[in-house]
DNA sequence: GCCGATTTGTCCGTATGTATC
DNA sequence: CGATACATACGGACAAATCGG
């Protein structure tokens, strides 16, 4: 059970939506009404709504009302905005993840390194080759980067299970937030061999790089995801401008 | 001048970060300075806060304080998480954009593009390609849908400008939100064409699929944009839980 | 077109909880 | 432990947009 009064909130109205308890394109109950309902305060009501309206759920109209605009999507996908493991991911859309771990080693970062990952030249860091399945078939080919001063006692049989498991429950590391670049490069021929793809075919991959900082401020994780382009998929939810 | 209040401490508190007023990694002041220094609730305050926040500018710490964790990213990018047009991504970062009219032609929705777009069988719409040019480079080849009955008016002369413009500024619409998901595709031989490319080089695309909603709730857009796979970049900022 | 009821948007002040140092 | 700082929550006030009479 979460903490706080609005996430609770929050869950319920999401769930009830999913549900289709309120009907897609209809008006939820008034903010008075659901005041009453769950018995709180309007800005505590307030804030379970705005998170609806940056999930892509509901849109808020002045002087109206709150527009139920929630169509489930695809499983497979992956959801911005929100830090998600692979297997947190996997496992909520019930699907059988699994994790190989091809290289775990460790470097010192060099200049031309510094420049791709964002860690300070010098810095000695844990490099980690893992390939995830997804139901059996290979999707993504990650490069991890961790910085050992952050993370120490890292091993490989970790790394089979869930790092950020780890990271959370054992290091007690808060995780914080992760800025993200999508790009498209060319498939390489390590992509090839163990994504088993065949560059006759897509001769491309999505790529996803990201910078992770934890609550002391220090960017911990560099990664680099090459998804295979055919199950590539992003979702977004763009607003206008208020919170 | 923004309108109100949290908004304006928002742009404030961001243009200082930008100018690196506040350095890197260190602490802005505390939320108490910060009301005294711009005179306003707590509330208030926090809100411009939690735009930073998931602007990707800083990251909150209770007990500790809030950390500037800005750092200035390549120009040609677009950003997640907000609604803006070519012309304005263009313009914000200080780029020649053009934009020529391939085809602007209507028709009903059949079945199969129902299925695509989203848009009820039988819907009349405009189906518009553009072509998008930065610094005179054709960087996007652009398939948009735009509901007939929800745009009345539209001009092949105002689709070679700001569509957007027209429908904010002369219709008076008001865009709420945008679904999008990205994804990699094969290169068409249209792609080829318009965007200069060889398939012998790369053969994919970065696609971007989005459904826009006004505030009545209609979906009157559904576009699909087709990006230059060595030009295209999207920035996305992932936060923990909280908003 | 105006007015009033409803509904969301903005803002304020205060109290309490919790994490950090 | 106390001081500081952010997180959560409450209640109230007014503004602005929508809609129906």
């Amino acid at each position: 059970m979460p903490k706080s009064i609005y996430e609770n909130i929050y869950r319920d109205l999401k769930q009830k939506i999913e549900q289709k308890i309120f009907a897609y394109q209809e008006l939820l109950p008034s903010e008075h009404t659901l005041i009453q309902t769950y018995g709180c305060s309007r800005n505590t009501l307030r804030r379970a709504i705005s998170r609806l309206v940056t999930d892509g759920y509901v849109q808020t109209i002045q002087g109206k009302g709150v527009r139920n605009i929630y169509e489930p999507v695809e499983q497979t996908a992956f959801t911005l905005g929100e830090i998600e493991s692979f297997e947190e991911s996997a496992q909520r859309s019930g699907n059988r993840a699994f994790t190989k771990v091809l290289l775990f080693t460790e470097f010192e970062i060099n200049e031309k390194l510094s420049l791709c990952t964002g860690f300070p030249i010098g810095a000695r860091v844990y490099y980690i080759q893992r390939l995830h399945y997804l139901n059996d078939i290979p999707l993504i080919l990650n490069h991890n980067y961790f910085l050992q001063e952050a993370i120490p006692g890292l091993t490989k049989e970790i790394a089979e299970k869930s790092i950020y498991q780890y990271l959370e429950q054992t290091l007690h590391m808060t995780i914080i937030n992760s800025k993200r670049i999508m790009t498209v490069e060319k498939m390489t021929q390590i992509d090839e061999k163990y994504l088993n793809m065949n560059s006759e075919d897509y001769n491309c991959m999505a790529v996803v790089s990201s910078q992770t900082y934890n609550s002391d401020g220090v960017m911990f994780e560099y990664t680099q995801s090459r998804h295979r382009p055919d199950y590539f998929r992003f979702y977004d939810n763009a607003v206008r401008k208020p919170f």
